[in-house]
DNA sequence: TTACGATACGGAGCAGTGTTCCGCTTTGTC
DNA sequence: GACAAAGCGGAACACTGCTCCGTATCGTAA
């Protein structure tokens, strides 16, 4: 039986193990399915690949948007998490930075898709924006001094700028093979690389 | 049978007179439709409202993209052949004015679903906005020199930044009965008029 | 005017998706 | 170990996009 507070509030009753676990399943399961198939993917797909009935998603998010919210602080946070980490394992801060960036860049699908799941929440949108550069940013300045210390390439590039830069490169990948925002990230990256001593 | 044009191309066939009636009822019908249930509102709706069969309009317009930027061209249209007479019809031109702004508002929800109906060509809604652009806002200006020259409003506010405004407060009407772009619109007229004389 | 082929039309039917609902399973507690 | 509550799965339903083809209509040439 749930334990009653003292101050007879409602009790916090705690959730199930297989809850917690189904929750964390969706979420992971749901980013890797926006990746490959956007954040319009039918329910049934995200279902699929998490190994969940349709239900359980349903509980979980009852609306799309709840799961796009969910998934967003989801990628946020372990964006900003691998971070250090990728620092510490990469050969080098460079090499750090682009997978940085490629964990970024797939996590961009989902911000975009953010706009359209929230369309009538603006402010919503804009509280969830602010979060997402207030942990981003050192994130990814952090790789930038790292790469910038160990003479890998050039100094002079703000995180903020470089962030939106690729964000801006990853608007409209809509379905298009003939426009490949990966690619262009990555030339974006090779720029910054400090000129080879001839 | 078609005459064979003397250069030898291929002749254009005439198309039939129910082809082209067919056309024109399905575009001032799925107007009228975009404007209640959205640019995204079922072929159904839009083929019941036109009191036409499905094939019908998919053959008119194979995407809904096609029939979205027909719709559009169509309004710009009617839009700019409506600011000179309704001018010459209202009883004043503030009155012609604010006609001629409903018109609009309903066509910015067209406009708005352009943006998503051509996700995947930005150079082909950069065209169609320049044309907007173009057509419109000599119209626009028209109503507004007549309103100042009638005395109704305070002269100095230009037609693009007053379209612009707007477009602007018909960004994100979501099915939000909190927000109804209409109200904000007229409130914004409202503001042009010249302060009555106490 | 009539007859005939080309053109266009309507809407039934199929396939895919969102969403609900309820019988069954798992979990936590006593 | 037994029991109630919480959670799960997926069948079933509703709605939509889109295709296909038998039928109706139109334009033309005789």
């Amino acid at each position: 039986m749930p334990s009653t507070s003292p101050s007879g509030e409602v009790p916090a009753r705690t959730k199930r193990a297989d809850a917690v676990r189904n929750q964390q399943t969706l979420l992971t399961a749901a980013a890797e399915v926006f990746v490959t198939s956007g954040v319009d993917a039918p329910i049934r797909e995200i279902a699929a690949r998490a190994g969940v009935g349709m239900g359980t998603i349903y509980r979980h998010f009852p609306t799309r948007a709840d799961l796009v919210v969910a998934v967003y602080r989801h990628q946020v946070e372990a964006c900003a998490e691998a971070g250090p980490s990728l620092l510490a394992a990469a050969d080098s801060p460079f090499a750090a930075l682009r997978q940085w960036v490629d964990l970024f860049v797939d996590f961009l699908v989902t911000k975009h898709g953010l706009a359209n799941a929230l369309q009538s929440d603006s402010t919503g949108f804009e509280a969830l924006h602010s979060y997402f550069l207030d942990r981003l940013v050192p994130v990814c300045a952090q790789l930038l001094d790292a790469a910038v210390e160990a003479d890998e390439i050039r100094p002079g590039t703000a995180a903020y700028e470089l962030m939106r830069g690729i964000g801006n490169l990853c608007v409209g990948r809509d379905s298009d093979p003939r426009y490949d925002p990966r690619r262009l990230v990555d030339l974006l990256l090779g720029g910054l690389r400090r000129a080879q001593p001839s």
